[in-house]
DNA sequence: TCAACTTGTCTAATAAAATAGACAACATGG
DNA sequence: CCATGTTGTCTATTTTATTAGACAAGTTGA
C-alpha cells in the first residue's frame, strides 16, 4: 500500500489505511481493548508517514471503533461483525436476538406509487399497478444496522403503511390481515458505497461499503407478498445462509 | 456529490462519478450500447468540472464498462451482472452455465500448512493439523470471475492438490476420492474492498468492492470436506440465495 | 457545405493529500 | 525523579486532485 497508488484507485491513502484496520477488528483479528501498534510502527508497516495514519486513526475514532489516549496509543473499542441469518423463515427482530440488546424498527416514510418493472416482476402484479412503499431503519442498540425500502401490492393490502406505522413490525402487520406466517422465496446479494441518503440514515463514515439483499417474501401457498431492499454496512454485519 | 465531500470520504471525485455510472450500468438502468449523456452535461449532473467527469469516462473505459468515441459520445460497453446461485449443491461450473460460453478454472498455487483457528473450526479438526491450501482463479469467458482459497484436511485426502492440478475441478477431484456427490452446509457473505493481490489477480480497478463468500462443504452424512474462502467483483456478479 | 454538437488536448491556477521535521504534552516503569 | 516511549500540534514543502478556459478534431443532419 503506497501512496503512488492513490491515483490509480481514487481513495485516498489515509482511507485505504483506515480500512485495513477497521478489517482487522471488525474480522475479530483484533479483539476490543487490545492495543494497536503505535503511530510510528504504523507509519512504517503502511508505508505511510505518521500523519497519514493519523488521519486514518482519526476516521476510525470519528466511527467508534478505536479509542485514542494521549501518551498511551490506541485501543479497539468495537465489538466484530454481527451475523444476519438468510433463511426460509427470516425476521429481523428474532435474527439479532442474542446479538443486541434492544432492537428496534422505524419507519422514516410511507407513499403510494406505481410498481416499476422491478417490483411488478417481484410481486407478480403489472407494471404501473399501485403498490405500497415503505422505507425503514432498522437498529441495534440504538446502531443503525440495516436501512430498508419495501414494497406491497396496494390492493392485496389497502392500509398496511397506517397498520405498520402504529406497529412497525412487518411480521405483526401482515398477522393483522390474517396472515400468520409467511416464508423467504428467494434473496439477491450484492455490494456497493452507500450513497448520501444511505450514509446519513445508518450513520456511516462517506464512502462505506453495503451489502445489498434483495428479497421477495410469500405466503405459505408461494403467492408473493413483499419485496424488500434491504442495504447493510459491510462493516458491522455478515450475512449468513 | 460535491468535491468539497472528498475529505470527507477520502474517495475521489472523479471515482466516485465513476462508481454512480458504473452502478446504472452494471444494475440494468442502462442497456449495453445505449449512448451516455454528453461530457458536459455530466459534469452538471454531478456538479464537477468536465475533466473530472472525462477521468472517470477514462476509468470506465479501462474497465470495459463503456466505450467512448470523440464526436459521438460514451456508449455502455458490458452487460449487467451476472447471478452466482448458492444453494445446497453449489457448483461453480454449472451455475454459471447459460451466462457464460467458456467457464474454467485455474490453479495458481498449492500448499501444505497447520490450521489456524477459524480453518480448524470449519473442518472439525483440531487447530495445528496439516491442511492442503489451494490458490484458484475460475473465469467466465476468460474473464476472472471469482478468487478462491480452499483448504482441505491433509490426512483425508492426502495428494488433492496433485489431482486437482490435472484436472482442476472440486467435484472431479472429489469424485476421483469416491465421494459421488457433496452439499453445502453453510455460506457467510460479507464484502470489502479488494486488496492488492486480488486487484491483480481477477484484473479489477483498485479500489473495486468484493464479495466474500465463507463455505463449508460436506458430504451427505454432514462430515465437513473442504472451507472455501471465495471473493467475487461486486460489479460484475451477484448472489442468489 | 455548413452550423451545431460531440470528444481530445493543451495551459494555467487553486485546493487538498501526503511527506518531512521539530517539539510539546502525557504515561509508564524503574 | 527521570529516561523512554507514546500521542498532540505546529510549520513547511512536494505531489496530486480539481477547477477553469480555450481551441482542435471528429460526427451529424439540415
Amino acid at each position: 500500500m503506497s501512496a503512488s497508488d492513490s491515483h490509480l484507485s481514487g481513495v485516498a491513502l489515509w482511507r485505504r489505511i483506515a480500512d485495513a484496520i477497521r478489517l482487522d477488528i471488525v474480522g475479530g483479528k483484533r479483539l476490543p481493548g487490545e492495543r494497536l501498534p503505535g503511530e510510528t510502527e504504523l507509519a512504517e508497516r503502511f508505508s505511510a508517514n505518521r500523519h497519514t495514519v493519523r488521519r486514518a486513526l482519526a476516521a476510525l475514532q470519528a466511527e467508534g471503533v478505536i479509542r485514542t489516549e494521549q501518551g498511551r496509543g490506541s485501543f479497539v473499542d468495537q465489538a466484530r461483525r454481527v451475523s444476519y441469518r438468510i433463511g426460509k423463515r427470516t425476521r429481523f427482530s428474532e435474527n439479532l436476538a442474542g446479538q443486541a440488546g434492544t432492537i428496534s424498527r422505524h419507519m422514516l416514510s410511507s407513499r403510494l406509487e406505481n410498481a416499476n418493472a422491478n417490483v411488478a416482476a417481484a410481486l407478480g402484479i403489472r407494471a404501473g399497478n399501485k403498490v405500497t412503499r415503505l422505507e425503514t431503519v432498522s437498529s441495534a442498540d440504538n446502531r443503525p444496522m440495516s436501512r430498508a425500502s419495501i414494497w406491497l401490492s396496494y390492493v392485496a393490502f389497502p392500509d398496511f403503511a397506517t397498520r405498520f406505522a402504529e406497529n412497525p413490525s412487518i411480521t405483526a402487520t401482515l398477522a393483522s390481515y390474517g396472515l400468520a406466517d409467511y416464508a423467504r422465496a428467494s434473496t439477491r446479494i450484492s455490494a456497493r458505497h452507500a450513497d448520501a441518503d444511505e450514509t446519513a440514515t445508518l450513520k456511516l463514515a462517506p464512502g462505506a461499503i453495503l451489502l445489498v439483499s434483495e428479497a421477495v417474501d410469500t405466503d405459505l401457498a408461494g403467492k408473493p407478498l413483499l419485496y424488500a431492499l434491504s442495504r447493510f454496512p459491510a462493516d458491522l454485519m455478515e450475512l449468513v445462509v
